[in-house]
DNA sequence: CGCCCTACGTTGGCGGGCTAACGTTTTAAA
DNA sequence: TTTAAAACGTTAGCCCGCCAACGTAGGGCG
């Protein structure tokens, strides 16, 4: 899609999922220490101070890390999809070897876990499976810098608006229409990724949709109109911080 | 230093960082295709257009890792110290295989590039080495979750004081001091990191020092005293946002 | 010594995002 | 059906963090 497309190692993340959930799939084959476990809706797999001594890969339905403060505000770090691989903070978290997280299914989900051990004999068995999950590990780490991204911006409309491209970028479905893609998250959730309050999420959305730069109704996914948000991202007035 | 620690895998960074020096020296040792190279201070390492195709380890001086928004804003994501692995956005960054973020060094820094395919072959080549990158990959993602967890705060005195704690827990020195810690970094290097203005910074800071939870003067490294900011951030005023 | 440059300090004003407290619509359960 | 609970919509007001534009302190360098 962007104009100067050159041919890449992995055009984009689906490659890497696929690669990854094949893989996956023949280690939880294998004999190693690893147990799959269902989970129902709302289930914790795990609390913060649950230690951090697995590696999860999920198989199937939704799993959500988030964090909270001591005031109890939750931010989500991460929503999992099938064939993801997570929980990897393990081995050298700083307080105490603990998760800091919770994670929490999302309805009905399917996960595989592995000790540390386990997980570093299956990458040295498996050389394909190294490189997988390298490709995870990377993807992990662009996500949050983009988060990051996100985070750093102070207006409601910056804020929402490229986290929207974002959310599009990378869980992003196929809209019917040309150039837009579809996002399935409520107002609650934009607002606790972008660590915004609600009200506010429908307030900026409700301009967004006003321009139309998205389109939503009740319990339907999003649509997002990708040139024209990045656009009128881009032309925002340019409040600038001290100078030198 | 928590009240229950137990024994941990590795009880703080500096033991996996050591580990990953050790073994990127012997890698460099190896015939494979890494070349070492030296930058003068403000010297870009890549720019965002750049091909992201290598990983990096930092062999001496500092590197930071920033990225900038349309309006020129600039956000620091990483600032990389000695025997650090960075760079290893590449293979599967979304907008065209580019870095989408500046790496330049503060003062003298030299450094050591690998390709892709060179990395993941030294991974598979020396086992140990497999075992130290995993720890890398986790320390950044452990690292860059503690800073959306800063920048997910709305309060000034909330995001200043926790990136101070973040930032004493991951790069800080010990202090003359007991339970205190020293960090180098200049006010305009904090609003940087936590995406607030210089002056407000400033005016944060000089709170924080009055109450005596920091101490510092120009140009001179920080020393935060942990419990007492921490105990100071768990007992700001609730601001909770809109519930159900 | 005078110069520049960086880093820290300070204030006034203003705008935007949060809080609070509602209302409306739809789905799910009882 | 009734009730409950999500999920989206709306408004008023206030607080706080940004902006601008200064001032001050020191270090490095000629």
């Amino acid at each position: 899609m962007p104009p100067s497309s050159e041919r890449l190692f992995f055009p984009d993340h689906s490659a890497c999922r696929t690669l990854t959930a094949t893989l996956y799939d023949e280690l939880s084959q294998q004999p190693i220490e690893g147990r799959e476990r269902d989970f129902v809706a709302g289930e914790a797999l795990w609390l913060p101070h649950d230690p951090a001594d697995s590696v999860c890969f999920l198989r199937a339905g939704q799993v959500s890390v988030t964090r909270e403060d001591s005031h109890g505000h939750e931010v989500i770090l991460h929503v999992v999809g099938p064939d993801e691989l997570f929980g990897e903070l393990c081995f050298c978290s700083r307080e105490g070897g603990r998760r800091n997280t919770t994670a929490r299914s999302v309805g009905f989900a399917r996960a595989v876990c592995l000790s540390y051990s386990g997980f570093l004999g299956a990458l040295r068995a498996m050389p394909e499976l190294l490189e997988a999950a390298v490709q995870s590990f990377c993807v992990r780490l662009s996500d949050l810098e983009e988060r990051i991204d996100v985070l750093a911006r102070q207006s409601a409309e910056d804020r929402i608006g490229h986290l929207l491209l974002h959310l599009a970028a990378s869980k992003g479905e196929p809209a019917s229409e040309d150039g837009a893609a579809l996002v399935r998250a409520s107002h609650d959730t934009l607002a606790r990724m972008a660590a915004m309050s609600r009200s506010h999420v429908t307030v900026t959305m409700g301009r967004f949709r006003q321009r139309g730069l998205v389109d939503y109704a009740r319990r339907t996914p999003l649509t997002v109109h990708l040139a024209a948000l990045r656009e009128y991202l881009a032309d925002l007035p340019d409040r600038r911080r001290d100078g030198p």
